[in-house]
DNA sequence: AAGCAAAACTAACGATTGTTAGTTAAACTG
DNA sequence: CAGTTTAACTAACAATCGTTAGTTTTGCTT
C-alpha cells in the first residue's frame, strides 16, 4: 500500500476523466496510462470508486476551507467576494483535472462520499449567498436579486478550468485582476 | 419510421442523459422509460449515437441562426450582446434537457457530428468575439482583454440551463433585465 | 545470499453493454 | 375484410465492464 502509487494513479486517472468522464474511462484505460494490468492497481485501490471519490474530496475540500476562511474573515462583502474570485482562480490553476471531475462527474459518486459533496457543495453556496446578501443590505452591491448575482459569478468560477488553457502567457495575476473587475464592475 | 415517435425517444432520453451523461444511460433505460423494449427502439432510430446528435444538433443549429441573425443586425456591440443574453436565456427555457447534454456530452458524438458540433461553437465563439472586440475598439466596452469578456459572459449563460429550475416564479422577462444589467454592469 | 513483503502478472468470473435476427401483434390501406 | 406495413416482442450475439483469485516477479532488509 505504497501512498505515492495511489497517488499517481488518481492523477492519471484525473487527466483521462477530465477528458472523457466518468463512465467513459475504463480501470483498463488507467491501467494502461500506468503501463501496468487492471488488476496491479487492485494493490493500491480499493476500486473505482475510491479513485473518483479521492479525486473529487480532495479539491472539494479545498473550497470549503478556503470560503470558511473567508466567511470568517474581518472584510467587507465586495473585500470577501473578492477573495473568492482570487481563491477560485487559485485552486483551478492547481487542480484543474480535479475540478473538471468535481463539475462533471460528482453525480457518479455513491453512498457517504455523494452525500458528503453535496453537503459542502450547499454550504459552499450558502456562504457565499450571505455575504452576497450582506453586501446588498449594507449597500455595498446595488442589485437587488442575489440569486442572479450568484450563479453568474460562480458559474464563471466553475467553468473557468476549461479556459485555463487557453490561458496562454497571461499571468495569473493580471487574469485575477481583470476577473474582479470584469465580474464586479462589469463592462460598459 | 415513425418521424413522431423518434422525437419522442429523443426527448426522454434527453432528460435521462441530462441526469446521469451519455455513458450511465443504457438503450434498456431509454427503452424502460417508454415502456418498451430495447430492441423496439431500433424500429425508430439507427442507433444511440444517432439519439446524440439529434438532441445536439437541435439545439446546436438554433445557437448557430440566432447568433447568425444577430450579428447580421445593424445594432451597436453592446445592443448585440443585450441580445446575445436574450436568446440564450430564451432557448435555455425550451431547450434545457439538450443544453445540458450539448455541454456535457458533445464529446461523445462521433465522425462528422463531432466536427459538425465543435465547428459551429467555434464558429458561435468567434462571433461573439468579434462583437466583444468592435465593443472594445469603439469605446463602448472599457476592460482590453476580450477573452476574459468572453469567457465570463459565455461561462454565465453556458450553465443557465443549471438554475433554471431553481428560477422558480421569476419571469423570464425579470430574469433577462438582471442578467444584463449584472452581465454589462456588474454588481457594484 | 536468504527471506519477505510489495507490486506486478495471468486468467477468469458474472454482469451489462449496444445491437441484430427472427417472430408476433397491431394498425392502417385497399 | 384481406393484405400489408408498422412497431412491438423474445432471444441471443460479441464485446467490454469492474473485480477477484491465485501466481510470479521485483526489490528491500537482514
Amino acid at each position: 500500500m505504497n501512498a505515492t502509487r495511489k497517488k499517481e494513479i488518481v492523477k492519471i486517472a484525473a487527466s483521462l476523466i477530465k477528458e472523457k468522464g466518468y463512465n467513459a474511462v475504463s480501470m483498463r484505460d488507467i491501467a494502461q496510462a500506468m503501463n501496468i494490468k487492471a488488476a496491479s492497481l487492485y494493490n493500491h485501490i480499493s476500486g473505482k470508486q475510491e479513485i473518483l471519490s479521492s479525486l473529487i474530496i480532495e479539491v472539494a475540500e479545498k473550497f470549503t476551507e478556503e470560503m470558511n476562511t473567508i466567511a470568517s474573515e474581518n472584510l467587507s462583502p465586495l473585500q470577501k467576494i473578492e477573495r473568492v474570485i482570487e481563491i477560485h482562480i487559485d485552486i483551478t490553476v492547481n487542480y484543474s483535472e480535479n475540478i473538471a471531475t468535481l463539475n462533471n462527474d460528482w453525480m457518479h459518486l455513491e453512498g457517504s462520499a455523494l452525500k458528503r459533496v453535496v453537503k459542502m457543495r450547499e454550504d459552499y453556496e450558502e456562504n457565499f449567498r450571505k455575504i452576497i446578501k450582506k453586501g446588498i443590505s449594507e449597500g455595498e452591491i446595488k442589485s437587488k436579486h442575489p440569486e442572479v448575482i450568484l450563479f453568474s459569478i460562480l458559474s464563471t468560477l466553475r467553468t473557468l478550468y476549461l479556459w485555463n488553457e487557453k490561458r496562454g502567457k497571461m499571468d495569473v495575476n493580471v487574469l485575477k485582476k481583470d476577473m474582479v473587475a470584469v465580474l464586479l464592475k462589469g463592462i460598459v
